[in-house]
DNA sequence: GCCGTTTTCGGCCCGACTGTTTTCAGTCG
């Protein structure tokens, strides 16, 4: 994507600035560069228009070097700050514990350039002595130095699971908390997490601390101190516990929860009324008022509450003020699972249906797949659950002949063998003539990339997108399904089920969706909709 | 670098923690 590209350089400008000793370009770089990676519109045309001077955070040096790069694809000022600059002391600033004040001294007063030049140079002794450079910290910077960057983002389904397993065993401890929940990324349900965010109320933090910092799966403890630790776990994850009074649960949930752009403008906005937030609270004139809840952040500033999946500083504050944002998911509970696929007995997937309150299950026709056969409806055990029958092929012209339409209640498309998917060749006549709703599923097989995804073609053909949560990762990134959403493209949420209990991720399914502004009329509901049969 | 319903100049979030310090700078989130 060319947003991505651009975003990669301007960040690239940000940490040679910071080298540099530059104070607010570099963070003046990274907020432009965030906001281009959420700008679903296409670059080109924003330039064209020359609309590039509105998006908020680019200005007038920003919009002439975006024009450059447009134009060229390439950004002169980044290759001059490169050559004037080793390489390797921007990998010596990522390090952990390492910053650019550090990085830049390394390098000019020391002539270390790179991660593996800092190794030699503190197996040279080189270190020793140096002001401001302890045993403690040389023996930290050569742990990190050979570790590397290596901070990866894990999947949000398993950043899901990794967190309800830190919650449950810390409950299992038996130490007393008031209040305990996960904050940050994984709470805005982005679609890949890079550490967690625990927050708690207790009586006793140094207790809750210390029994977190304990627990089994921890394999080294960062940092600990009274209302705060930070520990790695053994699968390489870092973990931030923090522990407020209970009277500041509120600010600090919402504080904690981010995104960082999306606080720096409640912030603002609170800063306007002669009001000031921070993670304790509510300031007025100097008197801190404490919010026990997180809804009272927002009501301060008369703005309704705005869902965590939403706070990516992407126009949720200004839609909250006029009264657009998408309904609250809470509202409406997900219906259906249309993408099972079994050759096992029907009955325990109804049952496990049931109890995650779906009323409609649908089971893609294969070989070895169970026969419906005329139970349609199954009334055991109370409520009755439909059981529908969908067939699933690559999307293409040729595929379309063999669907056995009237056996079918819905149609899922894939992209074909080599990841393509092109919605030129299909049939999309056929499709409407047989009344079936289709949609386009397995997104994550989608290559290269799914920037020229024709969603006008597919609001034309009513072609439904999946947005599934899969076991390790999510099907599509919520910027692609607010560009869906956007084109008047239908949202069918799905858990991709391997397993029945698989169907309880049909909750994250909806978050997800909502995180790409998919309101309750953007999900596609059979039990809305006339099916054939 | 950006930004402005007091500003086109002078601000730019800020608190916790650590290490190396005799009072603070750097990093992190």
């Amino acid at each position: 994507m060319v947003n991505e590209e651009l975003a990669s350089k301007l960040y690239e400008i940000a940490d040679l600035l910071d080298l540099d000793g530059e104070r607010f370009k570099p963070e003046a770089y990274r907020r432009a560069a965030r906001v281009l990676e959420q700008t679903v519109e296409d670059l080109e045309l924003i330039r064209r228009e020359h609309r590039l001077g509105s998006i908020p955070g680019i200005g007038e040096a920003l919009t002439k070097k975006i024009e450059e790069y447009l134009d060229t694809g390439k950004i002169g000022y980044l290759d001059k700050l490169r050559t004037a600059h080793p390489s390797g002391v921007v990998k010596l600033m990522r390090l952990e514990g390492l910053g650019p004040k550090t990085a830049r001294r390394l390098w000019l007063e020391l002539g270390v350039a790179s991660p593996t030049e800092l190794i030699h140079a503190i197996d040279e002794g080189r270190l020793s002595g140096v002001k401001g450079f302890g045993t403690k910290r040389i023996a930290q910077f050569r742990e990190a130095a050979i570790k590397g960057p290596n901070r990866e983002r894990i999947g949000l389904p398993v950043a899901q699971a990794v967190a309800d397993q830190l919650l449950k065993d810390l409950a299992d401890t038996g130490v007393s908390y008031d209040r305990l929940t996960y904050a940050g990324s994984l709470r805005r349900r982005r679609e890949t997490v890079g550490d967690l965010d625990l927050l708690a109320t207790s009586p006793k933090p140094a207790a809750l601390i210390d029994a977190f910092v304990k627990l089994p799966s921890v394999e080294s403890v960062k940092m600990s101190g009274d209302t705060k630790a930070t520990v790695l776990l053994k699968s390489g994850l870092q973990v931030d516990l923090r522990v407020v009074a209970p009277e500041s649960f509120g600010a600090a949930l919402q504080y904690f929860t981010g995104s960082k752009d999306h606080n720096i403008q409640i912030r603002t906005m609170a800063l306007e009324r002669n009001l000031s937030i921070n993670e304790y609270g509510i300031t007025r004139h100097g008197t801190l008022v404490r919010a026990k809840e997180e809804a009272e952040v927002y009501s301060v500033l008369d703005l309704p509450y705005i869902r965590p999946e939403l706070r990516e500083n992407s126009g949720e504050i200004e839609a909250a003020h006029s009264g657009e944002l998408p309904d609250q998911p809470d509202s409406f509970l997900p219906s259906a699972e249309l993408h099972i696929h079994t050759s096992g007995a029907l009955e325990p997937w109804l049952e496990a249906g049931r109890n995650v309150g779906l009323d409609t299950l649908g089971f893609v026709l294969t070989p070895g797949a169970p026969d419906l056969g005329g139970a349609r409806v199954s009334r055991s055990n109370g409520t009755p659950i439909h059981a529908l029958r969908g067939w699933e092929v690559e999307a293409s012209i040729q595929s379309s002949r063999e669907i056995p339409w009237t056996e079918i209640d819905y149609l899922l498309l894939r992209p074909d063998a080599s990841g393509a998917l092109d919605l030129e060749v299909l049939d999309s006549t056929a499709i409407s003539e047989h009344r079936v709703p289709a949609f386009i599923v397995h997104l994550e097989e989608l290559r290269p990339s799914p920037s020229k995804i024709r969603w006008d073609l597919m609001s034309q053909a009513s072609l439904g997108l999946e947005v599934g949560v899969m076991d390790d990762r999510v099907t599509c990134e919520s910027s692609l399904v607010r560009k869906a959403v956007t084109s008047g493209v239908r949202i069918m949420i799905s858990s991709r089920p391997l397993r029945t209990q698989d169907l309880r991720r049909i909750m994250l399914a909806r978050d997800l969706a909502y995180r790409g502004w998919a309101g309750r009329q953007d999900f596609y509901d059979p039990s809305h909709t006339s099916l054939p049969g």
